[in-house]
DNA sequence: GCTTGACCTTCCAGTTGGTGGAACGTTTAG
DNA sequence: CTAAACGTTCCACCAACTGGAAGGTCAAGC
């Protein structure tokens, strides 16, 4: 009934390591333990892992996840549902954002490259004649 | 001639601490030093930093930047923009992937979107049963 | 009984690109 | 003379892990 640390990496393939980083970021409750000390988990562990990958997954952070996980232990389905959503339209929305600073980068860059090859001719040596000349452009 | 770091900030628009930082990281060479220890810049080096900010506005990382300016301490322009145009060309790749992969992580947000909407009827309560019903999906 | 190897435990440090504060010295203006 | 506005150093922090070191535990094989 009772599992160790390792055959819960292996069931969820996340590393031990992570398994208890996420203890200490209060993802994942404190387990009870061995009379060694060792970590002792239980099937709904294993389930509480899974929501935390497929949260983290989405690219949800650590504190997002953490907030999330505590509005269940008190509150209703509802409210999980609720505050999920919310984080997932936050998330879109950055994620959307993200894309454009992306696509703006994308720009800079072919800038800077065609600045670079016009640049192939008239520049000798030197770092100065190199900024002078504006190798990398300056957006 | 000779001006100081808060000078070189207003200058350039870099803050004091990160012109401290860039030094640190090898970006600028150390500054020759007042009496009293003050760090003192000339002309070149505002250039320099310059420099140091159009490769960063590219997204270029720390590293790369400090392996880019090596080389130009020792050898000609020309290597220069060889280098530039590698690390320009590889960026542009890491930037298409990253645009891809967000591309993707929208797509499994508007999915868990739904799934939660389409879970919203039949979960009530508890963590389990949110696990079970798998409100955030498993992508 | 003993060893070997695969587990487990803890703590400390590093990654990236800065930013914030503390505690202290210097310079300049009033 | 003093107060503000500079400058200096060092240490710690953010995210989300990952790695190593040093040590304890457990099962199997001889």
């Amino acid at each position: 009934m009772a599992i160790t640390i390792g055959d819960l990496a292996n069931e969820t393939g996340v590393k031990t390591r992570t398994i208890r980083f996420y203890e200490e970021k209060g993802l994942l409750p404190r387990p009870r333990r061995s009379e060694s000390g060792y970590r002792l988990y239980s099937e709904q562990d294993i389930k509480l892992l899974r929501l935390v990958r497929s949260a983290r997954s989405l690219r949800l952070s650590i504190r997002d996840v953490g907030a999330l996980l505590a509005t269940v232990e008190h509150d209703s389905c509802g409210s999980f549902q609720g505050q999920a959503a919310r984080l997932i339209v936050d998330k879109l929305e950055q994620v959307e954002a993200s894309i454009r600073e992306m696509e703006t980068l994308k720009e800079d860059l072919s800038m800077a490259m065609k600045n670079l090859s016009d640049a192939a001719e008239g520049c000798e040596t030197g770092v100065l004649e190199c900024t002078d000349c504006r190798c990398l452009g300056d957006p």
